[in-house]
DNA sequence: AGGCTTTTGTTCACGCCTAGAGCATAAGCT
DNA sequence: AGCTTATGCTCTAGGCGTGAACAAAAGCCT
């Protein structure tokens, strides 16, 4: 979080934080706990929510349930309030949802596609354009592959080759500030999603896995998934750290992911795999072949001892498959990971726990993007600006800043 | 960076980023440059620099060559100002410095021990007895194995368990505030140098890796090097990346450091290893044998390539005898890292560099490590209390802040 | 039912902070 | 010597959070 230099930056900063603690405890908290949380005074506290109701970003509601003295109210999303759409594209079909601050969410349409990127994302693009409204502060899309900073994503499994996602999506939405798509790994973005409102709630270093056809996995420091220098990392599914040297289509050989995802399942019974078929089947081995779920959860437990022994995190998370392998072979993948753990991190090893938000976790982090896009200072004064009213949309006076706009009546 | 939520806050707050700017610049930059660099309008520049100067902070000299109008200073540090004493303890010799603000480094003693946590740590803080006094705002050690965030250490080379640092240094040095003995991994503390004052100087992800006897790597994000939950992590060089299937000393098995640092190279040779001897006869290796330079290069290579997938990083940069095996076989390890990449991270794979700042790097950023401590608005005011002139050592006055105090005389 | 207690919201004077304008200063340049 | 340029200093204006006093709205007690 940048912090506030001049007593002006102070108030969007304050602004800010108050935002942002609604919106993290889901909306839950009173004013008085929220007064307290953050160390307000309760007059300054009275100020800021004033003027967040105001600029239709907050709505209070009595609070249900107190015990004495004069009742307190709940802040919580204004109805008119800012909406993030969130959209997750898994390899067979799309998801969108819209989401209000607290993070609510109600799903707008999930549609099958073809696996291709045209296929995919120009409908998901129609469905976007349909739910557009001055509301909508950005969208935020979950991916299975690697993205770029520039929003090129391959997904080497499903042949995708630097796909311009909002390109493809064909948008024709253009509000100010910067760029209102956000396209994002499902892996990283599940793992910002698990340490806002999950498993890795309030962990100072946690490493999550998520287990699909692939295995991807991220670090979170201090709340959030460590990016690459040119994007969203995730990759640790493309080390080799699962014992094995099959060449990977990711280029490399022996990567990690290699032995312990759906497609490891399927080739250890023989079957056909890659190109994201095979998702009932690969259930089918999780359920009824011992064998190859606990070579996964070996492979799994061994890779999991190697980034302990790196990065000493305090829990890891497991999400998809990695459930049912925690499940059905939790001592295989134990047994696995003591041995290649240094002695030092044998004396206190972190906990291995499943997830808390299960396969949704993927959309409620790109929802959760788009909101840490929009709760800063700079996200606050857009809106302001957007719609002091439903219809004041003079073209050009959008990016003019108050300062700006003092300057020029005072001259 | 914690930031201001109050009015108050935001001067204290200033105050730190001004120093800090002087502190990273080494000194270098004028009052008229700061204060375009941190957006300040002159007259708040005017009255924190006062106000510096005042608490023995900071102190300006004239400006060398300037061009035009009215001359100005460089705030630079204070003859009577805030020194970090700063300990490079190796396997065979510690060494300890004295620095101030801007980060000028004055040796202070050299010493030989012979390797056992008392005989190291016992002269040690000796000579750190003898150079405390006021202006001394702590001690950063580093130390060539994991830290854990208690201060205990673990050699395991040197035979190191759980040695209680701050303990055996029996320093009776008590100022105020937490503790001023700050312990930790040389490889962390090299990369916050590099971070600081060089290669990874406003790199946002990093991985500075540093060849020693043993193997330490971690990464650098937005300047700081990455900790784990129960300490400095710095341990990728325990991570099977390197191709083999040794027992390490740390426990577990198929470490990669045992494939690259001095231990592997006189181990290569058929000389005896481990146990942080053999210093000289590991630079003669180094020279000499083309063969088990290059087979060190090449297992640094294929873990680069694993930890560049992972986390794909700006830059890499190594230390210690890394630079001679990137100038010695500079070639063998592009050879064997490019093959392990994903076809994705080879378009723009990250630069291989030396480190800019040699052997000296642990203890510089020891020094900065103790400065991180102290240019904050807690660590200011703790010096603001202790010393307003040379003699003001009431006992019980230390930790009053202000506002306890104005609060008590109002009252 | 009426008064008391408890907790919270509101208002306002106060102190602190930075911005910015105007003026003073100290050089280089013509 | 006078002009230009860049910087430092001083002072006023405006914004912000604090904290105390007061008002409000409930539950609790007699």
């Amino acid at each position: 979080m940048k912090s506030a230099t001049t007593s002006g930056e102070l108030r969007a900063h304050n602004r800010v934080r108050l935002l942002r603690a609604v919106h993290d405890c889901a909306a839950t908290r009173t004013r008085s706990q929220l007064t307290r949380d953050l160390n307000l005074a309760r007059g300054t506290a009275s100020v800021l929510v004033a003027g967040l109701a105001e600029d239709r970003l907050l709505h209070e509601e009595p609070a249900a349930g107190h015990t004495r003295g004069r009742p307190t109210q709940v802040p919580g999303p204004h109805p008119l309030g800012p909406l993030a759409l969130a959209a997750d594209v898994r390899e067979d079909a799309w998801e969108l949802a819209a989401c209000e601050l607290g993070g609510r969410v109600s799903v707008l349409e999930v549609q099958p596609h073809d696996g291709t990127p045209e296929g995919a994302l120009a409908s998901l693009g129609q469905a976007v354009s349909d739910h557009l409204s001055r509301r909508v502060v950005g969208l935020g899309v979950a991916l299975a592959g690697p993205v770029r900073h520039d929003g090129l994503v391959d997904i080497a499994h499903l042949g995708w080759r630097s796909v311009d996602v909002p390109r493809l999506l064909g948008l024709a939405w253009r509000p100010a500030g910067p760029d209102p798509v956000l396209v994002g790994n499902d892996t990283g973005l599940a793992a910002l999603a698990e340490a806002r409102r999950g498993r890795l709630r309030g962990v100072r270093m946690g490493l999550h896995l998520h287990v699909d056809f692939d295995l991807g996995g991220v670090l979170v420091v201090d709340g959030r998934p460590l990016d690459g220098a040119s994007g969203p990392g995730a990759e640790f599914g493309h080390m080799p750290l699962g014992g094995g040297d099959r060449p990977c289509a990711c280029g490399a050989t022996g990567c990690w992911g290699q032995e312990v995802g759906a497609n490891a399942l399927l080739r250890h019974v023989g079957l056909a795999h890659g190109g994201g078929r095979g998702r009932a089947q690969a259930e089918e081995v999780l359920a009824g072949s011992p064998e190859a779920v606990e070579a996964g959860a070996r492979a799994l437990g061994r890779g999991i001892a190697a980034l302990v022994n790196a990065h000493d995190p305090e829990v890891v998370t497991l999400s998809g498959h990695g459930v049912a392998l925690l499940e059905r072979a939790g001592e295989a993948l134990t047994d696995s990971c003591r041995p290649a753990l240094m002695a030092i991190r044998r004396e206190r090893p972190p906990r291995i726990e499943a997830a808390a938000l299960g396969w949704r976790a993927a959309l409620l982090g790109a929802m959760e993007s788009v909101f840490d896009a929009f709760l800063t200072p700079e996200g606050l004064e857009r809106w302001r600006e957007t719609g002091p009213d439903q219809g004041a949309d003079t073209p050009g006076s959008r990016n003019v800043t108050h300062s700006t706009l003092k300057r020029k009546i005072l001259q």
